[in-house]
DNA sequence: TATGAATGAGCATTCATTCAT
DNA sequence: CATGAATGAATGCTCATTCAT
């Protein structure tokens, strides 16, 4: 109080955790949200795992949904910015691409609690709208984005089959999802295959999208049901 | 219709009623599970919907759990055996078979309200582990068990590739579940291409399914990976 | 049906069955009021184990109340009539009427489901008010009186001591009560010396309560507290 | 009371309230408990009468059962430890002792609210099975004990014959426990002698009990029933 | 800034009684 | 006579949010 502190971002014991206070109870509240879903988290439960009273969650966090919205932008929506200059910068066939992110979208979301964020959504969505919202803009809007231009890189190059972009997406995104709900909520409670090497189901289906999207000579015995009805998607699409 | 009543069963108006009631909670039940999941649906609700005071709802069903799994059995449980029955008379490819039941799936199930259960087990399987417990016996090992006996039909008829079957049958059962995961969270708030086509969208998903699973001469550029790890499914996998 | 049956109280089965529905009920109706008191025991219930519908109860018992004041009179209050009789009859010194009647209490009421109703009756009395007065003019009056008559008895011919009758009734009622009631309540949930062999105990009360009765030349070492206040009983008491 | 304040631990208003909540709502629930029973005791009324909300009950205790159960310990068990203390400072012949306790456990709780709590434990412990274990061990068995040193120390002093304890017990508690009962049932009904001068019938009944335990020289006209059948208490006995 | 005591609407389940058949 | 379907008021317990200190 007497002497100045060098840093002025962090000074006494006191200060830093202050400081440190809604990062303990983002943290908290992730593990929780996680593991119960939004509607059976008690902020009692947050406050508590974050060692503060439940006065002082609200005193930084104005409601729940405030404090939902706040780890979702930590946790996802705050890192899009980063993953689309990567994408930018990616060298390599689209093919490459895709595989990789993938990937990476396993090792940074799939794979970590984050997770659990895209199954609460899926699970709870229809009880709270307000959040749904924020969600669609913060996430699934910009999420879909990069993927689209995943998709418009491949076939701007040649590389994919002229696709309708709409259900193409879903296409790719499908089994990343389907596999984050499998993993927190079947999967969490019995015995599954899925369990310990979700690696192989990943190569699986990577595999199985890029057959679809690529371009080939012939379509062999497969419809090529991707196309556009509007817009065919022989050579012409190209 | 004009000599004989249609239903023998029921006499007075009162008795209509008596046995009509099991269904009209059974189906308001589904409604309203379907509309916004199980612990935020009050029977209240469910007795209102139905048109009978809630001490009524309990005269029939023990519990709100009890009354769930009625509604599980009636909608999903209940019609596995017509299912196996019919896909052990089906005639032709094990493709055309599997393209078949994606179709009837969606018809019977997908498009249905049937669907939303599915999206309820998977958000609040978490919560409620006895319910859980019931839908794995009666639902999901069912379910997973048809699957299998179609891979093995491929498979010991040539068709299929040789395959690790607890991998495959998520490969095969991913598209559809996501699909309806979709269709009752985000989808159902937000503008979007499966809203009204999903048939398109399984198209593509078949085809990418069946690339990975049927017998090919050689490979391709992409790597088996639906192969079992300790049984190989070509040399080329080596 | 087409034969009058020579007896006209008992035709038919159907018949017998009606004659004999009151009866039935009453005995489903003590067992389990005794079993679980009255407000805890369920009018289904009752019905249920007399092998009638709920309504039909309520046909032979406008309500629970009156169904338990039947209960009452055919178990106990029915019975007084009979037991002032006895007492009547009875030739030999008061004392030994006084321990004949705690014998036969015990076999006739102590020993038998009927003392379940005292107990029911000391737990429920406050929150059933108009059960309560029933059983006061019913039982408890009459019961107070029969003990009245004994301890009169031994009083006029010399045998007791002359003692305030009211607190009197209370000392010579007590120790029966009291076992009535632990039998029923903490007796029936643990281990205790009174649960096989409640004659020792009886033994002891009577000899207690009859040397505090009893008319003796000299008082002893114990003030004689029954002694009537405004009539001492003994120049020593003053 | 001018200068400083008489209790040092409570500063704030809202701290001398916090302090004073658990004992206000022991005291309602005491109350109520002894008016209505235990499970005719609405947990609403209860906080209503101490002034507070119903979710505030719950803040200080967290069951309705836990709540009684914190009732039964500041009224009775929790104040074992003081009357043992002052059973082994007596001095005197143990029929003083005896009747001294008698005097004093009608003044603390015969005459007191606390008396309720037996009856109600009397009255419902075959529907709370819980509290009556809790009951048993934390009143019924150091109340026994306690009762079982006084028999044993007037044995041991050659005042009390050889008796058996377990029946002993009942035959010096029986009498208290009638009164309790009587008073908080039909006592409370009707008018009757034991309403206004308990202190009589308590004579009448130590003098009793006394006669049952006190060596004597001869048996007298009544048999010994006290004694333990298998350890005679005295050659006379045999 | 931080606390935590207080609130009160919300919800699944029970049960005596009624009455149409 | 007999049924049993229907009712609806009653109750213990939870939890997001507020606010006095």
């Amino acid at each position: 109080m007497t002497t100045a502190p060098a840093t002025p971002s962090a000074g006494t014991k006191r200060e830093r955790r202050k400081e440190a206070r809604p990062g303990e109870l983002l943290e908290a509240a992730l593990d929780l949200f996680v593991e119960k879903g939004f509607a059976a988290t008690r902020v009692d439960d947050v406050a508590a795992r974050a060692g503060v009273s439940k006065g002082t969650l609200f005193l930084y966090f104005p409601s729940k949904e405030e404090l939902f919205k706040a780890v979702v932008r930590q946790n996802i929506a705050g890192r899009f910015e980063e993953w689309s200059h990567e994408l930018e910068t990616f060298e390599g066939t689209t093919g490459e691409l895709l595989r990789h992110c993938y990937l990476v979208w396993w090792e940074r979301i799939g794979a970590t609690k984050a997770s659990g964020i895209t199954k609460l959504m899926f699970s709870e969505s229809q009880n709270f709208p307000e959040i749904t919202v924020f969600y669609q803009q913060e996430v699934i809007r910009p999420g879909q984005d990069l993927v689209r231009r995943i998709l418009r890189r491949g076939m701007e190059r040649g590389e994919f089959r002229g696709v309708n972009l709409d259900y193409a997406v879903h296409v790719v995104m499908a089994p990343m999802i389907f596999l984050m709900l499998w993993k927190h909520s079947m999967g969490a409670c019995m015995p599954d295959a899925l369990e310990l090497g979700p690696e192989k189901f990943i190569d699986a289906q990577v595999d199985n999208v890029l057959y679809g999207l690529c371009a080939r000579p012939e379509t062999g015995p497969f419809a090529p049901a991707l196309s556009s009805p509007s817009l065919p998607s022989s050579p012409s699409a190209v």
